[in-house]
Parts: structure tokens; sequence; C-alpha cells
DNA sequence: CTGATGACTTGATTCAGATCAAGAAAACAG
DNA sequence: CTGTTTTCTTGATCTGAATCAAGTCATCAG
């Protein structure tokens, strides 16, 4: 674990980011000046619900993993990917963590510090459109992530979520996972177990599955399960 | 139902909202001349999912309840009591509603157009920051909702629910149900039937229950099952 | 090649909660 | 007050998913 100031050649990627690309110049460098970047191994945990906030995080590549825990449970709460912002609402309000993180691979994060952040959005008219845009999407998020939970059953679930990959790759009718199972299982809110039945169940809809490789024979079809809804499954919106 | 433009009684509630009460007069004053207070009965609802966003909602006074369905599915989201805002983020992305949102008793709404919203961000400073601690608190809100729901059975979210109203009353170990018990079962997000048989079983823990009269024998009793905790249950952190 | 480790699968069982069905109690209209 | 409607309760059953318990398979070090 590499402890280092921002390095120059990861500033363009930040200032790519939707929440730093309408900023003035000065105030960007400022808040790059007190920035750390970090490369974490997996399954690194990087903040603890409770604690008080004092750095923004952006995951700069790899994934995290949000997750809450109660009374000995765990729950793993939404997943984030590069490139974007967590913990910002808690940053905002300098209030404790609701959530703990940690990384699920290898992971570039950046650490602004919450003060700098704070500091900045008063002054910065720029920057306070962004945040607000940016939480206002967060709060979309953990929204959409509900109701995915709450409405629909694990193989539903699954269903979409594998069109929705299927979305994301050069069209063809045949991707490989980008997690183990045990990880996509976790992040679908369920066993590894479950998981393996719902592949087995989704075979009556056309899914041929083998080791990582994922073959849809009839998208339609497929679809016509699923029920995708932009309101559920399209994180643009 | 009656629709009137803003009558000046209601000013100082809404002036006195965190979110108002920190911007210019002048602002205060452009955005009350374009809303409207609306009274609705039971029961109804104000908007629906997937619809634009064409209002910034305001409770006054009663409760709304935010659902989302999905494939003949429905479940609460969550609810709104007075005097707070909701459906701001769709507001401040201009993008569709993700929840519907109904009445739960007669209630009075305020109604302040989107776009006046977003205009007057983007020329007053302290309705910026009002606005983003605003969404922040509306986030954590969301986020502790869903851990009370994914990390807890339906006998400690109700047994945790019973711990803050008797918090909320005037400490008397005695106090009254705010609403129905099909509707608690709703917001508990469980059946009428369960929770008749969750306040059977949190006998056990010495809550006794006549009509709509909660008594708590031994509150630290009911504490040690229910084990609230400050991340999920205290709605100011 | 061989044994060991960890990931994945499969089957049996258990559990929380929903659903179905029917009473009991309360609210309410006439 | 009486009959009707609605809410609430109770019991029986069903279902989605977790858990428990064994397996199989793949990878990889020696």
């Amino acid at each position: 674990m590499v402890r280092l100031g921002m390095p120059e050649s990861d500033y363009p990627d930040i200032r790519e980011l939707h929440l730093f690309s309408e900023m003035a110049d000065e105030q960007f460098m400022a808040l790059m000046r007190g920035a750390y970047v970090q490369n974490f191994p997996p399954r690194i945990e990087l903040i603890t619900e409770g604690d008080s906030s004092d750095f923004l995080h952006i995951v700069i590549s790899g994934s995290v993993d949000l997750f809450s825990t109660w009374n000995g449970r765990e729950t793993s709460m939404a997943t984030v990917y590069p490139v974007s912002t967590f913990i910002l609402a808690a940053t905002i309000r300098d209030a404790p963590y609701l959530m703990s993180a940690r990384t699920l691979e290898k992971s570039r994060i950046a650490l602004i510090p919450s003060q700098d952040v704070r500091a900045v959005f008063d002054v910065d008219q720029g920057f306070a459109r962004a945040i607000v845009t940016e939480l206002a999407q967060c709060y979309r998020s953990v929204i959409k992530a509900q109701k995915d939970l709450k409405l629909r059953t694990s193989l539903e679930r699954l269903a979409n979520y594998l069109l929705l990959q299927q979305g994301h790759s050069d069209d063809a009718a045949e991707f490989d996972l980008r997690f183990e199972k045990r990880r996509l299982a976790s992040m679908l809110g369920m066993t590894p177990e479950n998981l393996s039945r719902a592949f087995k169940a989704l075979r009556h809809y056309g899914v041929a599955i083998d080791g990582n490789r994922i073959r849809i024979a009839d998208i339609e079809d497929l679809k016509r399960f699923a029920k995708p809804d932009p309101l559920i499954d399209d994180p643009s919106t």
C-alpha cells in the first residue's frame, strides 16, 4: 500500500469527472494540493461506518463495495466503479459514515480532505452546482437499487443484470462475467448457492453458462422474463 | 381539493424550513409567487413514477407515502412528514420521478415549479448550500431505511419503531400509535397479518397493546432486544 | 503427477414472511 | 339499535431464499 500526494498524471482523469469539470482552475488546484492517491490490494477496508468523514473518496480504478453491519449481520449496499466518488453525503454534512467500504479488487483511490471540499464548495459556484447534481445522482442510484431489491426476486435481478451487462458488451450475444461468482452473488443480494441455482433456472429462457462465459440465445425471450425498466435499470436517468 | 396561490399565512412555515431559511428575501418571494398550496384528501396519488418533475413538493401537514411499482408489485419506499420536501433529486436533475407519492391522510402540500427552484439555485448562494445539505440528508435517510430493511427482521423493525415513537412522546411508558395498523404494517414493510403476530411476539419483551395504546413495561428490556443504532434509527445524524 | 486449496455446485432442511381462509371486533350508516 | 363494512386477529399453508452438509471441479505448488 503506497501513500502519495496526488501525482499530476492523475489530474486529467479527476478533472474530467463531472464533479470537477466546471470549477475554476484555481480551486481545482487547491483541492489537488491537499489530495492523496493510494493503491489498495483487494479486500481492504477503506472506511468503517460510524467513523467521522475526513476524506471524500474517488475510485480511479478497481471497484469498491459499500456495506453495512448491524448486530453481527452484514449486507452489501452498493458497488462503486471508476470514475466516481463515494460518501459525498457524509462529507457534505460532516456527519459519520453510514456505510463501510472495502476494495473488491486491486484499486486506486483518491482522497480529498472533507474540509477542503466544504471550503471550495462555499467559494466556487460551478463546484457547488456539480456537487448538487452528483448528490442527486447518488440518491437516485440508491433508490433504484432499493427498488431492484424490494420489487424483484433474485432470479429477476440476475436476469436484468445479465441484460445490462450484455448491453455494455459489444453486442455479441456472448460475454464474460466481470466478477467471480461469489462476488456477483453478494452484489445481487443472494448467496453463492442460490446464484448457482438461479443460473440453472435461467436456462429455460435461453441463458447458457460455461465457466465465466454467458451466452444468451434470444435476448427478447430473456427480456420477456426480466422486464427491464429504465426507472430501475438505466443508470443514466 | 382546493388549488390556490400560496397564501401569505403559509410563508412563515415555509421560510423556517432549513431549505429556505438562508436565502435572500428577494429570491424567497420570487419562489413563493410561483408556488401553489393544495389540500388533499387521504389516499390521493400526487405524482406517478416516470412522470417528469414539474414541481418540488413540500408537506406542510399530514403525511405522504412514497412508493414504487414494477410488474404488478408495489412497495412502500419511505414516508414523508411535515415539514419537509420530497422529490428534490428529480427536481434538481430535471429527471423523471423514480417513485410515486400518495397522501396517507388529509394533507396540505405546497408546490413550487421545478424550473423556479433551479433558477434560484443558480443565483442564490444560501439556497444552493441549503439544497445540498437537504439532499445529503435525504440520501442518508434512504440509506438508513435500506439498512433497517436489509439487516433487521420485521420483529426487530417494529421494536425499534416503538422505541423511536416512545422517545417522541412525553416520555411516559405509554403512547398511542399514530397510524392505523394496516398503514403501520406497510410502513414497516410487512403485511397486516404479520404485524399482528409481531405485536404478540413482543409481549415477551414487555410490550402490551390495547387497540392503539402501547405500553412498554421495561424500556431497557425492549432495547436489549431491539438494539437501536444511531446509524439506523437516529433521524438527525 | 499428486495433494491441497478454494471456488463452484447440488441436495436436504430450515426459516422468515406472504398468502389464503375464516372469524372477531370495531366503526359507521341508516 | 341493527345491519353493514372495514379493520384486525388467528390459524393453516405455501414460497423464496438462507443455511447446512457433501460433494465436484479447477488451479497451482511442490
